[in-house]
DNA sequence: GTAATATATCTGCTTAAGCGGATATACAAG
DNA sequence: CTTGTATATCCGCTTAAGCAGATATATTAC
């Protein structure tokens, strides 16, 4: 009883809902989500670690990056959750808008360009670094498909 | 956008979960709920308050007595919502309780007894009321069916 | 009008969420 | 070992939820 009552609470906030709809898209790490929804790392990290916390995703490291997707639904409350949620972003203009920039972000980083430096600082002050590759994106972690 | 997370915030109190699952099998005033969940009169009431602002519930005037009930879907998103609710309350014992509890009230109040008088206190202060008619329940309005 | 009853709302309080910024941890590279 | 990067967690703060108890409102009966 409590669980359920946790689980909906993991949907009841506007920036895990936005978090989520973007991990239906596929497999994120944080600075991509921070990226996109343009957000304080420790608030996404702490967003992720209650849908965690809930079971709704699951994480997986890469090196020094960590990538979160939705998890394999426990059971048929859990999945009808989920389509529950999947049907209530339907025609959410704000949504549609994350998605666009996700896409983008995932493609620049295709090309080698790196979404994440410093966590919202470094990459700012450092302006120059941002166009030349990091040490991270020469070893490549952050590279997709 | 806010919306969305509003409702499902809705669904994110175990006791507003359980008002609901009665809400399910029909209308109920506060009174009964009371009664059913063992809750204080403005815990209820505030709970109510909630709900029938998130769009999930709607009342209804007769006499002295609100009756609350379930409101009919505004779109496929708040149907799917109510559907997945539905589905979350599938073999929890509470709430099997909880349903047992609301049929014998409603048994007792069709049989003329009052499961309301004064909130919880001189019901409880009076205890020679609790057998003997209200004038409340003799003009009737609680009855049923 | 008064009295009684059912419900709604306000008041003051406690606890939980959410936040930014700082710090800590984990891993990779040298 | 040290340095740098990505993420996690802690700290102090602010705001929202939820609560009990008190008060207000609405309706009925007289």
């Amino acid at each position: 009883m409590k669980h359920i009552a946790r689980q909906f609470k993991a949907f009841s906030d506007e920036t895990r809902l936005r978090i989520l709809h973007l991990l239906l898209k596929g497999e994120c790490c944080i600075c991509e989500l921070m990226a996109v929804l343009e957000l304080t790392q420790s608030k996404v990290s702490r967003h992720m670690a209650y849908l965690k916390n809930a079971g709704f995703v699951t994480d997986r490291r890469e090196g020094v990056w960590m990538y979160y997707s939705l998890a394999e639904p426990a059971n048929e409350i859990h999945a009808c959750q989920v389509r529950c949620l999947s049907g209530s972003f339907q025609g959410i203009e704000i949504l549609r808008q994350d998605e666009a920039r996700l896409e983008r972000i995932k493609t620049e980083r295709r090309r080698g360009c790196a979404s994440c430096s410093q966590a919202a600082g470094s990459m700012i002050s450092g302006s120059g670094k941002g166009t030349s590759r990091t040490r991270a994106s020469e070893t490549g972690p952050p590279k997709i498909g």
